[in-house]
DNA sequence: TCTTAGTACTTGCATTTTGCAAGCTCCAAG
DNA sequence: CTTGGAGCTTGCAAAATGCAAGTACTAAGA
């Protein structure tokens, strides 16, 4: 199913689950530097590619994106198809699992942008800070729409 | 100000942060496996002591707890104090940039009880599912009880 | 006072993950 | 039939992790 060479660092074990609490075992999934901020680009700012996500700010490197991308794609949190405008592009899209993690992205940021004077609040982050049940609403069916 | 054999791995550069994305600005504080499980100890276990945080079914080792415990005490989310009780003894807690972690907590957990068969609802899990709101803002007066 | 135990770490070392740079493969267009 | 774009893979050095053992300080009991 997987091949090994992807999984040659980052869950090349095998699922070691460490507990079943469900912090525990989403953290499992999530919990590193880079995984989250993949999810963002696609959710929040509709990048779809390889290229795309290797082009933010956070400049990740091939190989770590490479992985992560295999890793959420296994876990079921987005797909991998090929785009049908050119045979050697890739697109990926989040699942409704994927989807689901929007909440969670949603009061990082929220965090993120309260306690970090150089993180500067645009419009999402402005927005989340008065009416952040609303927002979620609205990008939860925004991004419903493009599931199947 | 910290002394440089705590800080000789995770943060040993001091700062180095990725962008000024709040998502990113926040990984690079929590964005690992351990961070978030030490905040759930104390936050929902009641758990204020390294003793007590080594005995998380999670099984996370001496040098990593004590790593952590001292990153997040210098990013202002716990605090360190002397046991009233036995001067051998520190006790930890959230500061309110801690409790802010709140929302976080309780949407990881959300997801990674919806997501994992293996992972039991407990009364937690359960009152989330429904009344979340609520929940949250109970558990936000109950902590900000302790602050100070 | 001497010893034993509790609490909180630190250290050394092997393993794993990360980060960086350089390839490599496939497809499409000229 | 070559050139370029897109999506990776590989090799290697550096950093983080995990494990086991040791240290330092305090408290309590003999």
């Amino acid at each position: 199913m997987h091949n090994t060479s992807t999984f040659r660092f980052r869950f090349s074990l095998m699922e070691k689950v460490r507990s079943d609490c469900p912090i525990s075992c989403s953290l499992d999934v999530f919990g590193d530097r880079w995984s989250l901020l993949i999810i963002r680009d696609i959710m929040l700012r509709g990048k779809l590619s390889y290229g795309e996500f290797l082009g933010s700010e956070e400049k990740i490197s091939t190989n770590i994106l490479a992985n992560r991308l295999s890793v959420l794609e296994a876990e079921g949190i987005i797909t991998k198809q090929v785009a049908p405008t050119n045979k050697s592009k890739y697109l990926y899209h989040l699942t409704r699992k994927g989807i689901d993690l929007l909440p969670i992205i949603i009061e990082i940021m929220d965090w993120g942008a309260k306690y970090n004077a150089n993180c500067p609040r645009r419009e999402l982050g402005q927005r989340i800070k008065t009416e952040k049940a609303t927002v979620i609403e609205e990008y939860l069916m925004k991004l419903m729409e493009n599931l199947e």
